[in-house]
DNA sequence: TGCCGGAGGAGGAACATTTCTGCATGGTGA
DNA sequence: TCACCATGCAGAAATGTTCCTCCTCCGGCA
């Protein structure tokens, strides 16, 4: 009644191709989603005319009557103070993009969201799910999600044994042992760790794998820590652990841009690397291939975790769920370069503890 | 009747709520949004109910009601066959998270989006508007958005008369121009440029700027074009243009990548940098400020960028709009490093045309 | 002729809000 | 004392779908 066709403002609804086209609000809406029990007649016309009358439908309404909206969270829990370290690193901007084209292959759209308990944000978005990068113990924005039933699954083994749906994670310890014993077989005799200030799991496991791998090989530990999101107390850090009376002869940086700015400190001090020193650095960027020397990276496999991470929790949120927590392990990749290449065969078995320089 | 508390499942609604507390729908609504007329007593005593019961509203309900969902689109043309060239280039990234961040603080959200014209995904979600990233001309998908009533900024002016809300963008030739004079003015008698094959306006603008400026100083222009998109391709362009028989002395890259790859290519050719050959590349990392020799980079303000696009849009979005499209161009930021500082103060203003090789 | 069954399609409830309209109630000025 | 108004709140429409239920044909068969 008085509305039957092209209604003053908005958009054309269902309401208005059924009326069109000569049929009911049913009739449109089977034809458009391919249910019922329509003669092909029906179906193509119906969808002709919604075509002409440029019908779309409404994602808000769809989304309220089905409960789904084909929205997941991203989220990032921030180091400092900026509010998304989203970008910071190579890391993380490679996982969101295998996570972003992953859940649209499979029709599901990303939204990113702060990790702030910023009420009014999260609760103005219906979401079906939510990717949370490397959660800290016990983290509130989890522990709500969880609570009102949306599934979570988390980049990087959650602490503090949050509920989450599902965990994607490399075994940092694993990668960290090898690589140290990568080094020590490239002639190492001490291996210093640049490292971070942060209590985050990579971090927290890193180091200690670290320690332990000292430990087992009767290596002191030498290390220098500073908050990894800041770009600056990164080259002052690395500068830091190259001036140290025990100089280590090799290092591996726990961040991306460790392996630049360690190989300008080993420039301000005279040390040719890998020849004086060897270098490691965990990263994803391209650019440790065409440095002067270029240097060997350890590789964490975003794009596989990102791509791994979207399809647990699709699967959860359509009910192919399985049994408890699905947890997955990705390993990593060491991408050997002349940084690490081993200065003279002869010098791998010798003992640690000889004096700094040299 | 039979449901007043305690629904047997999904969430409490605010139904629930207004039982729960004694009082009607509408004041519920009223006392949580700040709006009616309420004495702070009912206001609070609702609130705490709603607190008590974990009371969400539906988001896409409100979305339904009120027309607005707060929810922002960000779309990124795609260069390669790669759904995503997101994060290709850290402008990219810097951008994105810029925006997310702008937006966030103005209560919206961003969603990213294929440029694709995958429909499912476009119209699954409710949008309030669109950033579009360097959209081609005629893009498709911004025309069909912009035909149903959306609003569109752009990051990059767009081609081909599209009918954008608003859009900001570099002075990309007069970066160019005074880039090129910079060199010119460091010693360089012949400035090479390596280019992109693709389309899109930065590289189309960039290039021309590029033609211009040798058709005005009386250079040949000296170039190499490759998919942007190939890091590699990147690579073999630069090694490419240092083994031309006019060799340039000085290259302008217009990519990220480039200024490493063109510090490699320099040094198989034993070029040194700045004395042999001038670099400056266009680029937002930071790995150029520790580099061997550290290496000059054009800025293009991605973060300035990605805000003022959001401002823009949300003022659109919120009916702040001015009349006709907004314009804004965003100054680009050179930062001179080592690379580009002039090899011997008296060369500047030597007359073009001489002889290729120095 | 009467009944049955299936194909094709219509009606309408439900989803959870927001918001317009309107109804009491009580105080106040004339 | 009465009209009037501000205050505090409730009822119900409207938003655009989906989907469950049901109705109406019409042909076949006894």
């Amino acid at each position: 009644m008085s509305r039957s066709t092209g209604r003053r403002l908005g958009r054309a609804g269902i309401r208005d191709v059924a009326a069109a086209a000569g049929v009911s609000i049913t009739t449109v809406s089977d034809a458009l989603n391919g249910k019922g029990r329509l003669p092909d007649a029906t179906r193509s016309h119906v969808r002709e005319v919604a075509d002409r009358l440029g019908y779309r439908p409404s994602a808000a309404a769809r989304t309220l009557r089905t409960g789904k909206s084909g929205l997941i969270g991203l989220t990032v829990t921030t180091y400092g103070d900026e509010p998304f370290t989203f970008t910071e690193f190579p890391y993380f901007a490679e996982m969101a993009r295998a996570a972003t084209s992953a859940a649209l292959a499979r029709g599901y759209a990303l939204v990113i969201l702060p990790a702030t308990s910023r009420h009014d944000v999260w609760s103005n978005v219906a979401l079906d799910g939510t990717v949370v990068i490397d959660p800290a113990d016990g983290d509130p924005v989890v522990t709500e999600l969880v609570r009102h039933g949306l599934p979570v699954v988390s980049d990087g083994r959650p602490g503090g044994s949050l509920p989450v749906t599902g965990w994607v994670d490399n075994d940092h310890e694993a990668a960290v042992l090898g690589l140290l014993d990568h080094l020590a077989a490239a002639g190492a005799r001490r291996i210093g760790l640049l490292t971070g200030t942060t209590t985050d799991t990579y971090t927290r496991l890193s180091t200690t794998a670290y320690l332990q791998w000292c430990e087992r090989v009767g290596q002191d530990p030498v290390y220098e820590s500073y908050p990894a999101h800041d770009p600056c107390a990164g080259a002052v850090a690395a500068d830091r652990l190259l001036a140290r009376p025990d100089r280590p002869d090799a290092v591996y940086g726990l961040f991306d841009p460790n392996g630049t700015d360690l190989l300008a400190a080993a420039r301000r001090y005279g040390l040719r690397v890998p020849d004086d020193l060897l270098l490691v650095c965990c990263s994803e960027s391209t650019v440790y291939a065409t440095t002067e020397p270029p240097i060997t990276t350890l590789s964490l496999k975003p794009r596989r975790i990102g791509t791994a991470v979207v399809q647990i929790l699709i699967d959860a949120i359509e009910g192919l769920a399985t049994e408890g927590p699905v947890e997955q392990v990705i390993p990593t990749d060491l991408i050997v370069r002349t940084s690490s290449q081993r200065r003279s065969p002869r010098t791998t078995v010798s003992p640690p503890r000889g004096p700094a320089g040299d």
